[in-house]
DNA sequence: TTGTACGCGTTATCAT
DNA sequence: ATGATAACGCGTACAA
């Protein structure tokens, strides 16, 4: 049951390696009965190509690689789907790369283009804007799919929506309804990312809106709880509940912090929306399901997956150059959010 | 830009490559001088080894692979998060690998095993019976966690909770709660893993009741939805409410299943526990935060987890052989559960 | 159609 | 402390 390399093959079957090299990858040039009996042998003795020979030897591959950051973002689940079913759809292999927190995605990423002779790249998660001067060390066409990294510019290829905008049409639409004092569930006050866009979204929506903007009604994330999370949105409405504040909605920096916002509110004795309102962002399956339904921003994560995988490929083919391509969300109005009067 | 392997920093350095790859490796025997000048260069020209040419060269490595088939499924990110901290705590190195549905995890584990050098590895997620020839080929240890492989027997190492007795658990105490029409929202009529078994605890604990099983009350997964999809729960219990059966209560094969279950209530015009009870099974973070909370058998995630990899260790270093190691899981009370009178 | 031999980029074993 | 060189397992030009 030990290490099984080609050439045993070759021997036991009396013939050269190149043979079997031939059977294994389908090359035409070789005898039918010859490749049954290879094949056979194969079979017998569980014979396994190694992909480090494989790889090392090969100049190129047909496989797109897809670095998730966070891959427990629920966010994430539906779209690696669709990028899967996309590449393997135009006959490339989909190799997904999860990255730490901690690490690099894009020394991972050049490791993974030497060591797998990777076509492209998508990336999902992660890559703030100082990763930049490493990025040109990638040599292969790769997209950044659904992070809004508006401080990297466009010259390279990004598909996402516009976190501010949406944000703003957001919180636009809870001021319509009358409310004039809406808490926020903040990302940290360091956060240069998708959660700093969604509070300039935030502020400018107030600001149209001639509502000053109370400081007093932002609560930075939990910072021994993940950003993101149901948990931090409970600890933080509650805080913000026991602070005593006075406000009549509550916008959270996605879905799963309103849900945990709810669940406060419920703990408190308040109803949603009658006592209190609450909104989300991203648009995700539980954010329909939850009773109330949450009312939120839908990106449409789908399409904006597809856009992806086209974009990469019009990239490989030299059909597209590097562009940062911007999506539409949609506002989605659930019974979370209650108008005044 | 183009590829720059170890013997051209060897001459950009003038030195050879034995000494190039000593400064990489942090190898004693080289003079520290040296060293700085090589990784010196290697920074400047952007080097990096290739990993395909040094797993092809070593003979081990102090990897653990994770395979994970279900990337989305919620109920194991928690998991992934728990096995990279122990992994990592043991000093090896921790790579996740993503099986997409229609692979054989064991195929890939082979594959991996050689390409790698693996120490060891843990499923999670899939691996019903038929893969059991295959798994032989394998010839490293192995943990399989969280999957209920009772057909395998204990001479696998499998860390699981005992999905028969849980069901039956559960579905006691709502029988105790005084409910006697209790419909259940079943997996695939062939499914032969997790599914099958949580059937049969629920026949058991009605059998215990002198309840009669009436097949009427069992739902089978929709095939074109995910069998533990809140899409899922909320179709099969709309078509329940619309074929007027009658029953009190709703035992769903998983938390999600439950929470679409609610949904499919709520927009009936039904309450949730007062005209309807659900239960779900899992213990997700969902069910406790959802509206009205979600009454629920609690695996033990983390210390399975824990004990996963504490397993495996023990096998990698021969304290320990392969076993089948069973973990209590918790009834969950929460207020989607109402006791008739 | 088939086999031989070389090289992919790295690490490890020798000498030096 | 350092450098030449032999593997590692495979694919492929080239010769047969």
């Amino acid at each position: 049951m030990e290490q099984i390399t080609i050439k045993e093959v070759a021997k036991l079957c009396g013939v050269g390696v190149s043979t079997v090299s031939r059977a294994i990858n389908n090359h035409p040039d070789i005898n039918e009965e010859t490749k049954q009996k290879v094949l056979e042998t194969i079979q017998k003795y569980n014979y396994v190509p190694n992909n480090s020979a494989r790889n090392l030897k090969r100049s190129d591959s047909n496989t797109i690689a897809v670095l998730i950051k966070g891959i427990s973002n629920p966010f994430f689940s539906e779209i690696v789907q669709v990028f899967e079913r996309e590449i393997t759809k135009q006959k490339y292999s989909f190799v997904l790369q999860h990255v730490e927190e901690f690490e690099d995605e894009v020394d991972i990423a050049i490791q993974l283009e030497k060591e797998k002779r990777l076509k492209g790249i998508v990336f999902l998660g992660g890559l703030s804007y100082h990763t930049e001067k490493k990025l040109k060390q990638l040599t292969i066409p790769f997209v950044i799919s659904t992070v809004d990294v508006t401080e990297l510019g466009s010259e390279y290829a990004s598909v996402t929506v516009d976190n501010t905008k949406e944000s703003r049409k957001l919180v636009d639409y809870l001021c319509g309804c009358g409310h004039k004092r809406i808490a926020l569930l903040a990302a940290s006050q360091k956060d240069e990312s998708i959660g700093k866009l969604r509070l300039t979204g935030y502020r400018q929506a107030l600001e149209a809106r001639g509502i000053p903007y109370d400081e007093s009604l932002v609560m930075w994330t939990k910072e021994n709880l993940p950003t993101y999370s149901m948990e931090n949105g409970y600890a933080l409405a509650k805080e913000l509940l026991e602070s005593g504040r006075d406000f009549t909605c509550i916008f959270a920096i996605s879905d799963s912090v309103a849900i945990g916002a709810c669940k406060a509110l419920f703990d408190a004795g308040k109803r949603v929306p009658e006592d209190c309102s609450v909104a989300g962002f991203d648009g995700l399956g539980i954010a329909e399901f939850y009773q109330p339904s949450i009312t939120t921003i839908r990106q449409p994560r789908m399409e904006m997956a597809e856009a992806t995988i086209r974009l990469l490929f019009d990239m490989i083919e030299g059909r597209e150059t590097a562009k940062r391509q911007v999506y539409d969300a949609e506002l989605i109005i659930g019974q979370s959010v209650r108008t005044l009067e």
